[in-house]
DNA sequence: CTCGTAAATGAACATTGTTCAAGAAGAATC
DNA sequence: GATTCTTCTTGAACAATGTTCATTTACGAG
């Protein structure tokens, strides 16, 4: 047999596991949050032994890391999703899916922006790279709603409406202090994009 | 020697230590992060046992927790203190006043919103209550500039805004996620709550 | 001074992240 | 197919850290 067979076989074998370790890290942080993750539940879970899970991912923060990198790679895809069509409906959309996925995911997601490393380890630079890139997806329909504007300025003022569209949904979606009620999240955050847009000058059409 | 004497010098003494546990572990989140601090450190630096830690505090999120209660009451203490005689100038004055706060003590701020209690234990009414009235601060001076509006609709909004402002500020003082640089924070946080305003109706006047 | 109550102590324990020497499994060579 | 070499797997042992509690100590009351 080739090599490229044979090591696809013990390769496959591996990732095989790999994926089944990320995905049960992923639903002990998804439903009982990150704090209840532990090495040996997940172990067992992959009934598997705790050296293994050091072997594949290196340490604890990098099992953590991994489920982190996949949720922003999940919220990434769903607000790509959006429809770039209409500036002002991919506004709401980008925001409206954040809350969509927040409400879905909301452990994944704190376990994404909450999360701090062992001592003082820098955060690793693709997530951070990932997470940026989410939060500049609100750029384009703002560049195409504040045409005259310096793209200096649009380019922030995305990044800060995202930062705030972030904050309400993340403080309103807390069951404890509930800066939202979270039945009426949903429409209130299209009223503050609306009330925001305004601000700047949008004018509604249609 | 009457009672109230003797029990002072008792109490005087307890309540000494405690405050000196207090102070000690503070010192610690604020400069290495809550993930840093620990039973141990915080005993020996008081030079007292670890059991008297526990004694004082129950366990180690009671000590956490009352850390966090003095970080809200130091923070609303001096949102209180933003002048209240014009409601515009006072919502910038509390924008800013949350954002020279975070940026003071942000790995206080980080504690308190970030800490999540041992398995389920619900959190603390109390503190819940101080963070909401904090967040209820932005309501008076809205209600100024509004006052054609439904007051539930404005108590929504404020709450709102200090959420978008926590946002703002939250995820852009992160060393990581640099989601709007630091040095500009400052006035494109005023920039937004004047954009924010605007929207809602409310002219710059003077 | 003696007693009783409350506080302090820290060794021992429980939990959980981490390491690593020994063994198992698989690939390469003959 | 046997041998050898490499790689992965294992889980006992270790380390760090939160927690408990029997014992000791300190202090005020009578």
């Amino acid at each position: 047999m080739n090599i490229v067979q044979e090591e696809s076989r013990r390769d496959r074998k591996k990732l095989q596991r790999r994926t089944l370790l990320i995905e049960i890290a992923r639903r002990f942080i998804a439903t009982k949050g990150l704090r209840s993750l532990k090495v040996r539940d997940v172990a067992d879970a992959a009934k598997c032994s705790i050296g293994s899970v050091y072997n594949e991912f290196g340490d604890f923060d990098g099992l953590i890391l991994t489920v982190n990198r996949e949720t922003v790679e999940a919220l990434t895809t769903r607000l790509k999703a959006v429809p770039a069509d209409d500036p002002l409906r991919q506004l709401h959309g980008l925001a409206d899916a954040y809350l969509g996925f927040a409400s879905e995911h909301a452990n994944l997601l704190r376990s994404l922006f909450e999360h701090r490393m062992e001592d003082d380890r820098p955060f690793p630079e693709d997530i951070l790279a990932m997470v940026m890139d989410a939060f500049a997806l609100m750029h384009a329909p703002l560049v195409r709603l504040l045409p005259d504007r310096d793209p200096n300025d649009v380019a922030l003022l995305s990044r800060m409406m995202f930062s705030a569209v972030h904050g309400i949904i993340s403080l309103g979606l807390e069951e404890r202090m509930v800066a939202v009620p979270p039945e009426m999240l949903r429409e209130r955050l299209a009223q503050f994009v609306d009330t925001h847009l305004a601000g700047l000058g949008v004018t509604r059409s249609a």
